[in-house]
RNA sequence: GGGGCGUUAGCUCAGAGGUAGAGCAUUCGGCUUUUAACCGACUGGUCGUAGGUUCGAUCCCUACACGCCCCA
């Protein structure tokens, strides 16, 4: 085979050879100690103390590293808390181990029993008594010292990035306690996780282009889900009060450092509140996570940090137009001629369908997103770009809506939700309307979303909060994909 | 979709229009406290793919594939 270049064809004679001995893939092992347990309770002890203690351990894990000097050798084990020394003698293993053990291969799986005590040079080191090599790595690792530094490996091979890199090993941990910290956050306030479907026959919710496939049996097309919205808000309606879901939504569009197609979001929906109660709970929420997380109220993201003790800057979506276009008038911020105008100015493909809201909307992306550098709340949303959303009760242009934004990026949108079934079909006619107009990005209409809202939803807003941009803010990663498991890639040529 | 950069040994990387390089890893030998262990010897390549220019291309040109970054 091409691929088994002559390293693997070693390896193989080599597990060839256990196989002849034998059972190569034993499973009988058990161990009794993990590295990191290990150094936590013996570190502080000298050689003489732990030689005296007699302490037995069972380790067992990757062997990353294997120091052969004539007939004693060190090795180092990897578990998944850390390593652990491990030091070989010829005469304390049984008759022709240790002469086996030189033809192991760093990446083997490797198990040792014995007893501990620490080196001159101060490893807390295993010394062992007994030595098995439970499962045979055929493939080399990359080298110690560099490790694994190619990014498209480290993306599709996700598990040997793993094996090599601490820093992504923490990446996923981190991950991990973030939505474990959120799940903590909102069952203590009495929020009901729930899962709703992921295959639609409508897909709503958000204004994005789904993508299609198809139930066999049923023969019918179905959208993967661009967002739970409207699902979660029935529960609303149902009467749960409090619900949230943490799962994927998936987007047909771009790929980059900002964007996969499959990313997870966490939804949430809270009945008697409005989307000022949020501003509030978010704020709360990530002080929370910080100090939970990363022990500290603070993050450090790309040279740049952001002190979540402080409470965040509060602009309108005006107020940032004006700050970084202090020549735009903006008494006529809802004149589209004149917004036009401003479009045209700064480069900005401006459609037929466009009205003043989005004009605002597209005006506020160009000049001003990139430059909410710290934690800022965005007020004043305009109900053109919002058909989800209350209308604001003293002007009817606006929305009761509000995005969340950190180092220029979006992290979450919220917003008081529209319980009026009347005004809901309405906006759902007029984006019916503009995807009939071939705005294929406009929301399709939804009878049955209207019907629960015609038995009636009690106030409520609602925010969804993308979680692989909250990790990356918190992991100081610069690209989605740093922390996905494993990201979206085109497929690899196998031959 | 557009632009820029990249792709050389298992890994990390040099390199030049004229026989393909290093370190680590592998293989063999030595070494009973190593720390990127060390010492000695050896091995390892369709230079991303396909065309073109050239006496000669891995290098120059074109297209394509994959990746990274920026823009839409």
């Amino acid at each position: 085979m091409a691929d088994d270049s002559k390293l693997i064809a070693e390896r193989r004679r080599k597990l060839d050879a256990m196989r002849e001995r034998g059972n190569a893939f034993p499973n009988d092992f058990r161990r009794n100690s993990l590295a990191e347990e290990l150094h936590k309770t013996y570190d502080a002890q000298d050689d003489a103390t732990l030689r005296e203690k007699q302490v037995k351990v069972a380790v067992a894990g990757r062997m990353m590293f294997k120091r052969v000097m004539g007939k004693a050798s060190f090795i180092k084990l990897q578990d998944r808390t850390g390593q652990i020394q491990v030091r070989l003698e010829r005469d304390r293993l049984v008759e022709g181990r240790y002469q086996n053990f030189k033809k192991w291969d760093v990446g083997d799986i490797v198990a040792a029993t014995g007893m501990l005590f620490r080196t001159k040079t101060g490893d807390l080191t295993v010394r062992a008594d007994e030595l098995r090599l439970l499962t045979k790595s055929l493939r080399p690792l990359p080298e110690k010292f560099h490790g694994l530094a190619d990014q498209e490996t480290r993306y599709r091979q996700r598990y040997v990035d793993l094996i090599m890199n601490e820093g992504s090993r923490n990446v996923f941990r981190t991950r991990s306690a973030i939505v474990a910290y959120i799940r903590a956050f909102l069952d203590a306030q009495d929020y009901l996780e729930v899962e709703t479907p992921m295959m639609q026959t409508t897909p709503g919710g958000a204004i994005a282009r789904p993508f299609t496939t198809h139930h066999n049996a049923l023969d019918m097309t179905l959208y993967l889900r661009i967002a739970p919205e409207l699902n979660l808000k029935r529960l609303i309606v149902g009467g749960y009060e409090r619900v949230y879901e943490i799962n994927r939504s998936f987007r047909n569009e771009g790929v980059s450092t900002q964007h996969n197609p499959e990313f997870t979001m966490l939804e949430l929906y809270r009945a008697y509140a409005d989307y000022e109660d949020l501003i509030d709970m978010v704020e709360a929420l990530l002080l929370g996570m910080a100090q939970s997380v990363l022990g500290n109220a603070t993050v450090q993201y790309q040279g740049e940090e952001f002190d979540f003790s402080q409470r965040f800057a509060r602009m309108t979506i005006a107020e940032v137009i004006k700050k970084f276009d202090p020549d735009i008038d903006t008494a006529k911020l809802r004149d589209r001629d004149y917004l036009v105008g401003i479009c045209d100015k700064l480069g900005i493909t401006v459609k037929d369908n466009y009205g003043p809201g989005k004009l605002q909307i597209e005006i506020f992306e160009k000049t001003g997103e990139q430059h909410l550098r710290q934690p800022t709340f965005i007020t004043q949303y305009p109900i053109e770009v919002s058909p989800l959303s209350r209308r604001n009760d003293e002007d009817s242009f606006l929305a009761d809506r509000f995005e969340f934004f950190i180092a220029g990026r979006e992290i979450a949108n919220g917003f008081s939700e529209l319980n009026d079934p009347e005004d809901q079909a309405e906006r759902f006619r007029a984006q019916a309307a503009s995807r009939d107009a071939g705005n294929d990005e406009a929301m399709a209409y939804d009878h049955d979303y209207v019907r629960a809202l015609e038995y009636g939803m009690p106030p409520t807003a609602g925010i969804g909060i993308g979680i692989d941009r909250l990790v990356m803010l918190f992991t100081d990663s610069a690209s989605i994909r740093d922390v996905l498991l494993f990201p979206h890639m085109r497929p690899e040529a196998f031959d």
